[in-house]
Parts: C-alpha cells; sequence; structure tokens
DNA sequence: GACCCTCCCCTTAGGGGAGGGTC
DNA sequence: GACCCTCCCCTTAGGGGAGGGTC
C-alpha cells in the first residue's frame, strides 16, 4: 500500500528543491520515511508531503526553520500556535511601517538628487514660497566665518545626527544659519531638517524656519567663496528695496552622500522677506 | 590641525560598533586614516566622520555594503545614485505589498484557528448565510467514498497547491465536495478555497460556489465516521422540510497545520438550500 | 544516462569570545 | 584599568560544485 517516492520526485510534487529537503533532513525538520541502508538513497512515503506544504507555507508567513521544527515536530497546541502567527502578525506590521519610512526617506532623497542634478542657475536671485520647516540644531562655537576645515564643525554636525538618531527622526538636508555683522559673514548653528512625518515637536534643540516668501540664490558648495553669492543677494536686495530678516539659511540640496563628494554639494542661501 | 581619534572614540561618535568599524575597514569599505604600524591600533581622522554617516544612511535604504562601496569609493556620479536609488525604492515598494500579502495570509489563518479553538458545537445543524466562494480544484479519480489513507487524494491535494503556486494564490481553506448516491457518499472534487484578493478568474480549474443559505454541521476530523453527520443532516432536512441542492461541500477550517496534527482538523459541512 | 550520495566551500553583516598586548 | 589587537567560531537557508556510486 504505502509507495515511497525518492528525492527527485518529492523535489518536483513539491515544488522545493532538492537540497532544500537535505537541508530539512539533516536539521531534523523532515526525515525520509526510509533511507536505503547501502545507497544511503533518501526514500519518502507519499503522507510526508503535507508536511512539506506545511512547512512552505509557515515559511513564507515568516518563520524560521527552527520555530517550525517546533510547532510541526513537537506538535505544539493550537493555541501556542495561534499566539506565535499573532506575534508574527505583529512583527510584519512593523516592518511594512518601516518600509514605508524607508521608502518616504528614499522620495525625499530622490527628490533632491533631481532638483539637485537639473538645476543650473547658479548666482542669480529668484524669489521663492516655503512652508514652515523644522530642525534640529547644534550651535558653532563663538561663531565661525569659515566652514571649511574645521573639525568642530563636523563634529557638530555629527552631534545632530545622533540626536535624530535617539529621536528616531527621518533626516533632511543639512544646512547652516549666518547673519552678517559688520561686512562679514558668521555662522551661528548647523542643522538638519527633519521631514513632516517625524512627531518631535519639544525638544530643545528644535527650531522653526517661519513659512512665507524668500530671497535665494544656488551655489556649488565646491566654490569655497560662499561670499559672493552673499554679495549677489544683497546687491539684489538694496536695487530691489526688498525688506528682509536678518537671519541666513544655507541649506545643502544634496546633502548625506554629498559631505563625501563635494563636487556634488549644491547650496541654496535663503533669506526671508519681511 | 589633523586629529586622530581611536576606533572607541570613533564609534561612540559615530553610534556604531566597534566591530562594525573593524568589519568596514577588513572589506575595505572604510579605512582608518592612521594604524599605528607596531600596535596595530586603528585611528580615524575626524572628516572620516560623515563617511560613516553616508554607510548608515545608504545602508538604512536597505543597500549592501558591497553596493554601499562602490558607490562611496568609486564616487559613482549623481545620475547612477538616483538610478540606484530609484530601484530600491521599486524594491521596497515590492516588499510592502508582499508584506501585506503575508499579513493577509496571516490573519485569514489566525481567523480560522480562533473559529476552530472556540467552536465546540459538534453534531448540531444550523443555518449559515454564505457569500460567493470560488475554488481551486482536481477531480477525484472515479468518485472515492473514503478519503482517509488514501495517496491519489494526498497527490490530488498537493496538485491544486501546484496551482496556487503557479498562478501566485493565496490559499484558504481545503476541502471536498460530494453528492449521496443510493445511501452512500461519494466524494468528486478536492479543493482549495481562494482568497478575496486573489486575481484569477477563468483558470479552467475553478469552481464557484453560489451564496446563499446553507444546512451546515460540524464535526472533528478524526473521527472517520463523517457518515454519522451526514444522516444528522438529512434528517434535519426531512424533518424541517427544507429543499437542498445535491451537492455537499465539506470544509476544513483549520487546514494546513491540520494535515499535520489530525487531533486538531475541524470540518464543516455544507449544503445550499433551494 | 539520469539520479542520488557525501563532503566542502560560499553568501550577509557583523556578534561574541579567548588570549594577549597597549594607552 | 580601560582600550585595542588578531584570530576563530557562529548565525540563516540553502546554492553550487567535485568526485563518486546507483537506478
Amino acid at each position: 500500500m504505502k509507495k515511497y517516492i525518492s528525492i527527485g520526485e518529492m523535489s518536483k510534487i513539491n515544488n522545493i528543491s532538492i537540497q532544500a529537503l537535505r537541508h530539512y533532513d539533516k536539521i531534523g525538520l523532515l526525515k525520509p520515511s526510509y533511507i536505503d541502508e547501502n545507497s544511503k538513497y533518501r526514500y519518502y512515503a507519499i503522507d510526508q508531503i503535507p508536511y512539506v506544504d506545511v512547512i512552505k507555507s509557515l515559511k513564507y508567513m515568516g518563520l524560521s526553520l527552527e520555530e517550525i521544527r517546533s510547532i510541526v515536530l513537537e506538535s505544539e497546541s493550537l493555541e501556542e500556535l495561534l499566539i506565535k502567527l499573532e506575534e508574527q502578525k505583529n512583527l510584519i506590521d512593523k516592518k511594512i511601517k518601516e518600509l514605508k519610512n524607508i521608502k518616504s526617506a528614499l522620495s525625499y532623497k530622490i527628490h533632491n538628487i533631481k532638483e539637485g542634478i537639473t538645476r543650473k542657475d547658479f548666482g542669480s536671485v529668484y524669489v521663492k514660497r516655503m512652508e514652515e520647516r523644522k530642525y534640529v540644531y547644534i550651535p558653532l562655537e563663538n561663531g565661525k566665518n569659515d566652514l571649511t576645515n574645521d573639525d568642530s564643525v563636523i563634529l557638530a554636525l555629527r552631534n545632530v545626527g545622533l540626536i535624530l538618531e535617539k529621536e528616531n527622526i527621518i533626516e533632511g538636508c543639512i544646512g547652516v544659519t549666518s547673519v552678517i555683522e559688520e561686512n562679514k559673514i558668521i555662522y551661528e548653528d548647523i542643522f538638519i531638517l527633519i521631514e513632516e512625518i517625524s512627531s518631535i515637536y519639544n525638544h530643545k534643540n528644535i527650531k522653526v524656519i517661519p513659512s512665507g516668501e524668500y530671497l535665494c540664490v544656488l551655489y556649488r558648495g565646491v566654490e569655497t567663496n560662499s561670499e559672493n553669492y552673499y554679495k549677489k543677494l544683497l546687491k539684489f536686495i538694496e536695487e530691489n528695496n526688498y525688506k528682509v530678516d536678518d537671519k541666513y539659511y544655507e541649506i545643502s540640496l544634496i546633502s548625506g552622500i554629498a559631505t563625501v563628494n563635494p563636487d556634488d554639494y549644491i547650496v541654496e542661501i535663503q533669506i526671508l522677506i519681511t
């Protein structure tokens, strides 16, 4: 009555690889009914076929072979299985949420890179309306006027990064704030913009950039003389009789990767029209 | 000007393990600026800190260390990076969809197990309204009247499974159809119900169970004499003057796992009231 | 000739030691 | 005393051989 099938047939019938079946044998998850003593050939009974279905089904749902083994072999009660499956469902839920966050981070980065690639209007001044933005910042030590080759700037930025990591905030663009005093640019804070979905509001290291019309100018980060662009901005303000706030925002469109490859560094200086 | 930091400091600053840093060194992803020849101590320069951020950020987005290496070290163009990130986004999208399918399969299984655990009304007949259902089936060889210990039944069920796998259908409950001829139960098809979201409609092995009011009786699959329950059903039909269809559906509430552990096997016989 | 066997090495991204120098 | 070093073994679920018997 009982008919045995070879590992090859078992593999075809169950749509599973021979290696996988050997592996299941090895770890004791599914041992063939009969093994020829001399040839060591594995032979499976027909009624072992449904076991493979159970294994595949539980594997599909994300259980490890070890977990499946304890369910199938130690024939856990349905109650125990239920608990495990519900745990699994929660886990899957968490994973879905995390993947959605990652997707949103990817979209953000992709959007910025695209803008970075296409925009070539360096040096010309334009008006741009912007919504309210939030950022996490660290103040720079006693007002710098040159940010290049300064270790404390790197460390300050990293400290911003640590705050973001601790609070689980998805990071946006990197930037600095500045004011002009006695014809000199003084940098005050280094910051990272916060993506909208992040739900942090009352951290002491958070500030808000108000919504409104901004005067902007774009420059390449490689050019160290950002001063020229401030001058263009100031000239434009004077010629057109704009009244502006005293705080400038320098925001890098392509951050993160660009911190490493400065060729791609593109920065926009923004100042609020009052 | 250049200050070096030890691997321990680098680890703390970047919120990353020492082992990970050693690993990055080993695979050439991030080599310390300076290594003491004698002590072999690793020393990192401050300006290596942003590299770790880039690595972490790309890793978070699902890129492998190998992919990150080619981006960071071979300083790929932004266009190439963009392509990679967009690929990654599509991948993440696929994963999200798959996880949602798994979640739905889990919910289905959890629901059935819960019902299986709580229901104890074996043997009593009741009326139940049911929506249209679809199933994938394989006809059993020339009408069986006993399904137990029959290899061809197992093989037929597996063939149903193969169809589901090929068409990427999420499987529901397992069942058989039967008719009564000359006081004998003749089983006709073995099938697996299809979950709603599955989008297959014109496969030759698909049949529909019409919506409507069904007379049902529940029994434990361990009891081999399902005949008794058919008798109860028939008696109820006669006593209450019901008119019914001639096709019975025997559907196992807890399938998959229960095919292995028959203690948990719970089956409902359903027949359409006409 | 097609099928199956047993080693054995390989893959990701590190974690966790042991045993021994170094700041 | 805290820090860092180099091996070395370990984790998941098999995939892909080589070399050699078996149906």
